[in-house]
DNA sequence: CGTTGTGTTGAAAAAGATCAACATGTGTGG
DNA sequence: CCACACATGTTGATCTTTTTCAACACAACG
């Protein structure tokens, strides 16, 4: 398979702009060989509270960073504080790759996080010392623009129910058992990525509750009762 | 300067995703040696008709392409026919990089358009043959995800009027001199662009008339009589 | 010279936002 | 362990923006 079909399947829930899914072997069993995972040699691994923030717009961009647990949100602010969440990351993605020199959206923990943190200069080096990682983070990028040209049309296009059915649809295609999902971020958090309000987006569970499309379940979990509904729903995406 | 650096300035005018923008010989003098720009030495050279279809969302995708010259509109559609523009490409921008087996979007030209097309397979060979190709790639599909976030940032979170000045403002910057710019897509393909209708859009270009921050010209040309104004309008991008 | 497509404008309708009140839930300190 | 305080979420009423429906102007084209 080449470099780019590689990139196909979109099957991160969000997209996580700037983030990438790139196969990681933390947790495992450090039994394959060093080259396997090079990025995790060179990488420092940090840990953050719930809500505290992991670098913002416009500082210094001096790393790139690799989730390992927890639950983060990418955003970029208007001067008014009119917030856009770009993708929500969770264990496996990448964030910072896109940058320039300073940092292009912000990064907080949703829940508590632990992080691998590799230095840009380090990665350079690294791309130069191994050309097919390039290839590899060209692939994981690209798949991300996939993700992102179907939350172009999400926000574009959809309307308030289409993009809260949307939104957890693609949060269950992560969730490997299509049991019940978790919902870490808040409503406010969930607006902010669908474009919409918080009371709209409360408004829209609670139509999807009557419906008895989705069941609201203890610890913020949801369970999607009629999946066919909802990708009717969803218009697809 | 690094791979990852090289992709800062998004100055392109649009996200134009998975599209791309690489250094391009094309128009100039062949002076530079053959390994400059190892993409135009496998591409075909192919031209459409203004509105005419280069693929659709769902062809098998066994080749990339590079405009020469005109633009092109790459969109998604609903099942019932709503449509979002994912960009404009214009000369240099690539198209069809980031895709599965199939093209997950359909091209059209706004303009009589010329473009060169290279075969994936030909494009996988170049891959392998010259690893540091990857890295120009990287960098430049970076960059469009730098522009999809500013589009994520307008589509969820901007006015119909803020959508407009930041449409204006971002064109004005790919023409270089700060004449008058070009406007040759339609009210309809800047409606599908900025998540509006072509009502609101043509209402939005009356009130900057109105305001006196543009001037319509002959030709479908545009004016930007105050940058400033627009600018703090468009709040940034 | 009519026809067709594109753009503009107006009036009515609808979706979603805003403002406001209240409910629920969580965490803290007493 | 309880009571209170503060966060977050829900619901209702109203308002605004944008869409929708409709008419018309205008230009390009056959």
């Amino acid at each position: 398979m080449s470099a780019l079909t590689a990139a196909a399947q979109p099957n991160r829930f969000v997209p996580g702009y700037l983030a990438a899914s790139l196969p990681s072997s933390i947790g495992g069993m450090a039994k394959v060989q060093r080259s396997a995972d090079p990025l995790a040699a060179i990488a420092q691994v940090k840990v953050y509270d719930r809500e505290h923030a992991i670098f913002a717009e416009g500082e210094a961009a001096d790393a790139i960073f690799r989730v390992v647990d927890g639950v983060i949100r990418l955003y970029k602010l208007l001067p008014d504080g009119r917030r856009q969440i770009i993708g929500f990351l969770q264990a496996g993605d990448m964030m910072g790759l896109a940058f320039a020199e300073r940092y292009l959206y912000s990064a907080e923990a949703v829940t508590a996080t632990t992080v691998q943190r590799i230095s840009r200069a380090q990665l350079d080096d690294l791309l130069d010392a191994q050309p097919s990682l390039a290839r590899k983070l060209l692939s994981v990028t690209t798949s991300e623009l996939v993700a992102a040209q179907d939350q172009m049309l999400l926000l574009g296009r959809k309307t308030a129910l289409e993009k809260l059915a949307s939104f957890l649809l693609a949060l269950s295609r992560r969730t490997d058992g299509n049991r019940a999902i978790a919902l870490p971020m808040s409503r406010s958090d969930i607006a902010d990525y669908l474009g919409l309000t918080t009371e709209t987006v409360s408004r829209g569970f609670t139509k999807l509750k009557t419906n008895r499309l989705i069941r609201i379940l203890d610890g913020g979990k949801v369970e999607l009762l009629d999946r066919e509904a909802l990708a009717e729903l969803a218009e697809c995406a």
